[in-house]
DNA sequence: TTGAAAGCGCTAACAC
DNA sequence: GTGTTAGCGCTTTCAA
């Protein structure tokens, strides 16, 4: 690294202090105007940038905040990291962006990093394996204030942000029901490959598909709903291939997430079995890949713009007043019907 | 932020000097055994972190560095940052990723903001509209190394890894050729969706595609080359449709990316042509949704993993040492045949 | 083997 | 308005 001009050079430059230089920089008022000028030209004309160690060391400040998701292969988190970005960016953030790969341990290790990193404020969406509670309060304790987003730990006394993931799941059972219906089926059975019990909203969401049934007077035995494994693409084809292979493939099938469903889709496809003429499917939150398989698969689509930008405007709030309290704000979505769970709808 | 215990701490509680605990946490030679492990053991229990910006203030440096990506929607530059960060987060350093969405301003903007930041080392893969490279000299000038990886700029003199465009859209090419011909089209159409411009590989991915037909004797008539506006499915879907639309479908296709495959494939199949029986379908660089789509897409896949890491490595070589030559490293790829080219393929 | 002192670049009292 | 001084937490001569 060459020598970077610095206030001292400025100053040195024009026989004043350093002081005066920094408060001119700084916009201070007790300035002389042709002060401020003949510096800020001085600065541009040296290329003079403050260097932010050291302006961060003497207020004891970073400003860097971390981002810690789940994974960023599919576009989902993606889309709400630009966001955080775009906000903090804008508020002279750095922002430190970690993937754990949905590992716990990776988690934590990525946490710890960011605590190391001295970072001012933290946004999460949980891992699907395993749970870091006790650490997330120890940040919490030690003054690192934490955000969660989508994936949210509700033992957690902090900001979130989220969708009503009851409320969304009830919909789309509901919508497979009335579709079932509508082609005849007066009792359709409808199954939910649920997502991992550590993250609270995958039981938010079999809740939301268990209270459908319920409502509409259908059969919930235990044997519809299939725990997962893993919640991806070949964990979806795995299970509905296994339930192909046992002859109980359901009139319905509501998943945790779009990958689990378009594995099943896919593995249905593969035998032969008409979606959605015998098998109505529905995923959820919208994946990159909805619009692209045949049929377009139904899902539940998220405002994640919106999510980014609320998240990081609730860390923002809590790093500039860390005593207001925490809130929790939801989301409003919306159900994308396609043709993967609606014959009427078209299939390309 | 409440106050972490210093060094200075460490060693009122120890009763010696600051610049003994200093040395005795760096693991210098010249402290007697006791006193380091006295050190060690107050450092722990009192969980002392050392401060990172004062330690890169003294020693002028600040151990980060950017990555620049076009996108990071699809899992294609998401695979490669996270090697990068497993390259740069033993050796200790920050990594800053930033995206421009394919635009020319905003990748500039990020590169500002990278050397606003003071970062050691830049990563970059160009965007798609437009190109910085005037800017990327004077980085380069400054004194800031810049690693090109995937899409490289090749008038600017610095090291890169990439796959050998050329060869593998030539292969690509030959090989909707051999299975057209292989289906009783002696002299088939063969047409590409250029990707633009001013991504050096967008060129010699064309190059590749065109010497391929001049090998196999077939017509390279100009109007069989589409340039692309965008390299979305979107416009892929859009240009396809048109040649559908004046009757002009072809019989072998080659894209730029996959994105592009995938859009165009959808129109077809939306039009009722018959993929692959009518039309050979081949996509470039592997994405997510090459195994969504039925048929499943071909495509050449890059060893993205590889990628990551080599191009991580031939920047932390140049940050080591300044005046180390630059490296262009050529990585080796495959070519994923799959239904959407090759009808004796599954569909599935 | 250890300590004292200077300094990295900047900000913020406190004087004048 | 402006300069002086001290200090953020750390490393690194230079002495002892």
């Amino acid at each position: 690294m060459r020598h970077n001009p610095t206030i001292k050079d400025i100053a040195r430059e024009l026989c004043i202090s350093k002081s005066t230089v920094s408060r001119a920089l700084a916009g201070h008022p007790n300035v002389s105007r042709e002060t401020r000028k003949a510096v800020q030209d001085m600065a541009a004309s040296m290329r003079y940038k403050p260097n932010y160690m050291a302006r961060n060391l003497t207020k004891s400040r970073t400003k860097t905040i971390g981002v810690v998701v789940p994974e960023f292969l599919n576009s989902f988190f993606p889309r709400i990291i630009i966001q955080i970005q775009n906000v903090f960016e804008k508020e002279g953030y750095r922002v430190l962006i970690t993937q754990c790969d949905e590992s716990w341990e990776a988690e934590r290790r990525n946490l710890k990093l960011l605590e190391d990193n001295m970072v001012e404020g933290i946004l999460i969406s949980v891992a699907a394996k395993g749970r870091n509670t006790a650490y997330y309060e120890e940040l919490l304790a030690k003054g690192i204030p934490l955000v969660f987003f989508n994936r949210t730990d509700n033992s957690i006394k902090a900001s979130s942000v989220s969708i009503d993931d009851y409320k969304w799941s009830f919909f789309a059972t509901e919508h497979l029901i009335y579709t079932r219906r509508g082609l005849g089926q007066d009792v359709p059975r409808i199954m939910h490959f649920r997502g991992p019990l550590n993250i609270d909203l995958s039981n938010a969401r079999y809740r939301g598909y268990a209270d459908a049934l319920v409502k509409h007077h259908l059969s919930t035995d235990p044997a519809q709903t299939v725990l997962t494994r893993d919640i991806t693409r070949d964990e979806g084809y795995r299970l509905m291939s296994q339930l192909i292979g046992s002859n109980a493939v359901p009139d319905g099938l509501f998943c945790f997430n779009d990958q689990l469903a378009i594995g099943a889709m896919r593995a249905l496809l593969k035998s032969g079995v008409d979606v959605p003429g015998r098998v109505s499917v529905m995923g959820f939150s919208e994946s990159q890949s909805a619009l692209v398989t045949v049929p377009a698969l139904s899902s539940v689509a998220q405002p994640l713009e919106e999510m980014g930008k609320t998240a990081a405007r609730l860390l923002l709030e809590k790093i500039e007043d860390p005593d207001s309290e925490p809130r929790k704000v939801i989301l409003n979505a919306s159900l994308n019907i396609r043709g993967s769970s609606d014959p009427a709808r078209d299939m390309i």
